[in-house]
Order: C-alpha cells, then structure tokens, then sequence
DNA sequence: GTGATATAATTAACAGTGTTAAGTTAAATA
DNA sequence: TATTTAACTTAACACTGTTAATTATATCAC
C-alpha cells in the first residue's frame, strides 16, 4: 500500500521543481517578467498544471520569498555563539544581514520589496518565518540591553532602528548600483558601527 | 504668427494631462496594474496617443519620478535657514525626508524602488534632479563636519550613512504597514537620532 | 472660400499575459 | 478487464504593451 505515499512524494517532488523553477527566473529576469507559461516550459509541463500546486502567480512568489526568509534565518543563526560579547553578535549579524542580501539581491527584493506589493499580509505574521527572522534581531538586542550597553532600554524600538539602518543600506546598494558609493565594505561597516555606537 | 505657441502650448498642456492621470493611477493601483488603455481612458484619448507623447511605459514612470525628486527637493530646500546649528538642519532635514515618503508613500516608492527596476540608469546621474537631492544631504553633512561636530571626516560616507537610515525606516513604515511598529514618530525619531549620535 | 499640406489622433492588429472550465489521458482499484 | 480517480492538457476569455497603417483636423498658400 505504498502507492499513496510515492503518489504523494512525486506530487512534492513536482511542486519543488516548479518552485524552483519559478526562483530561478523571478531571480534572472524579475517577477513582473516572468509568466507561467515561460515557468511550465521550463519544467516541461503545460501552464495549467502549475495551478494544481499553487494557488496563482502570487502564491508562487509567497513560496519563494518563504525559502529565502529560511536561508536568511539560517545563515543568522550560525552566528549567535557568543553571549559574552553581544554588541560583536550583533555587528557580526547586521553584517551577515546585509551580505546575505547583496548575495541575493534579486531574492532580498522579491522577499523584502515587491512581496509586499502583493501581499497585503506582509510575511511577517506570528509563527511565521519572517517573524522568527525578527525575534533573532530582537535577542541580539536583548542581550545587548541587558548587560548595559546600550542607551535605550525599549527592546523594540532599538531593534527597529538596527532592522531601519541594514535594511536600508542593502536596498540602496542594490537598487543603485552605479552610484559612487564608497568603498562597500567601508560603507556597511560604517553604517553598522555608527549605529551601534548610536545607540550605546 | 502665435499658431506654432498656441500649438506648443496644448501639447505641453496634454503631455502633462497624460503625466497626472499616469501619476493618479499609478498611486492608487500601482504601475504594473496600470494599462496604457487606463490612463488613455482617464484623458479620453485613444492608447496610441500616450506614444505620441512619451516613448513607452517606462518612460511615463520616469518622468513621474522626476517630478517626484523635485517635489522632495522643493521640500527640503525650504528647511536649509540656519547654518549655525547644521545638527539641527540636518535631523530636521532627515525628519523631512521620511515625512515625504510617508505622506506620499506609492511615489516613494515608485520613484526608489520601482524605477530602478526598469530604468538601469537611476536617475541619480549627474545634473539631474536626484543628485540635487544627494548634493543637498552632502551640504548638510558637510556643514556638520565642517564645525567639527561629526567624528568622521568623509562627506560622503557620512552622507550615505544617513541616506541609508532614512531610507531603510521609510521603506520599513511603508511596505509592512502591519508590523507591531513602535510609535512612528519615537521610531524616526529614535532612527536619526541614533544615526547623529553614532556620526558625533 | 477652395485645395494642398502637415500634424494630430485613431483603428486594427500582433504576440503575449494570468486564469478558468472543459476535456483527455494514464494509472490504480475492484 | 472494466471502472473509478487523479493528473494533466487544450481551448478559451479578457486583458496587456506596442507598432503600422489609416483617418480626421486644422493650418497654410492661393
């Protein structure tokens, strides 16, 4: 009687392709300009099918942004060892945040700009990724609170302003690249720092 | 001989007719839901003409944004009185900048994000109104830097530290409307503050 | 005022879009 | 082997940006 259960693994293992299949070229070709159909002749299914896994088009962005959100905790999470020096955590993930993000510019956008364009229910609901995402940000600066070091003692707030600067500094670089920017590492280093230092 | 004004002048009167009904539509349901035909509908005029005016779509979505920089540029301009607290000037300033991008959200985010999209060229090259608006930061941070209030000494840097804070903190406000934000004026307030701080 | 000219605006068309409903094929059950 | 069920496809709808060809209109010279 394993029938059902190899029906219901190739039924995953489909949706899969599709998903990354609509990754790959929402990334090289962005959201807008990418159709089902050219997604279906990618996996050499017809348009149609797709529709059996996914809702619509929107849906499909949701799932990607999904596994980037995923990706993004998961490098994050890799850092958080040291509790003794919380204020270089926190500078290390503000980095990695915006690593991450210059890594996959494409996906950063999709997740972060044209998602909630949309979806009006941002990803960032309880129990959601996104919100896993923030909660790491907000023990950072827990911690940093907690043994002093910074001015501010509103978690949140403190929280949003070190989200408002990495954000911030990421979508410019990506969205700008031919702006004379300073030298990149200089740049996001001193984005992180002076914020930091702003809020000790 | 006036015919060739008089000519001149209504087709500079329908171009801009063209500009303003393509600006409405594109606040109210955003430029990729906004077809040709729409806009042609707005003016009651065939699609084809919009051609006969602007190249293409993109085109009517850059010369929206323009308009958008010098809006953002008049309003800041009107704040640069007193050089003899550049502290003051410039968080005024940034206060400014985030207020214009939350009182005029879709165009904010029309002019900083959706127009790099299509638009390689940013719109920030030389002469133009975006780099007046990058020029003016530049005179605020420089002043600052000038009365030795501001730890680092490059302008640049500095400023695109602080076009980074303001960036990232509007752009948060505006996509994820439904995030448990702190009070909107503590966190923009909390955000340049910080940024200041962290630059002294 | 009439005819020629230039320019403004339109219609028709093309190749493409997201999505739905109906139809077909293939596989698992009885 | 016949029947049921799930997976997939075909055909269609109303729409999209854009171009080429066509028509209408207003200005000019006479």
């Amino acid at each position: 009687m394993g029938v059902k259960e190899r029906r219901a693994r190739e039924k995953e293992q489909l949706q899969r392709q599709i998903l990354s299949a609509a990754r790959e070229l929402f990334v090289s070709e962005g959201y807008e300009k990418v159709s089902m159909r050219k997604i279906a002749n990618k996996i050499e299914y017809s348009p149609t099918t797709i529709y059996l896994y996914f809702k619509d088009k929107a849906d499909l962005l949701d799932s990607v942004c999904k596994e980037t959100l995923l990706n993004l905790l998961n490098t994050l999470e890799q850092l958080k060892s040291d509790i003794s020096d919380p204020v270089e955590t926190l500078r290390k993930s503000g980095r990695a945040y915006v690593e991450f993000g210059l890594k996959y510019p494409q996906d950063y956008k999709l997740t972060f700009v044209i998602r909630p364009q949309f979806q009006k229910g941002l990803g960032l609901e309880e129990g959601s990724v996104g919100e896993q995402v923030f909660n790491y940000l907000r023990e950072m600066v827990s911690e940093c609170i907690r043994q002093q070091v910074f001015r501010q003692v509103d978690v949140e707030t403190t929280g949003q302003v070190m989200w408002s600067a990495v954000h911030g500094v990421t979508l410019l670089l990506i969205d700008f690249p031919d702006f004379p920017w300073t030298e990149r590492d200089k740049l996001i280093d001193t984005v992180i720092h002076t914020t930091i230092e702003g809020l000790k």
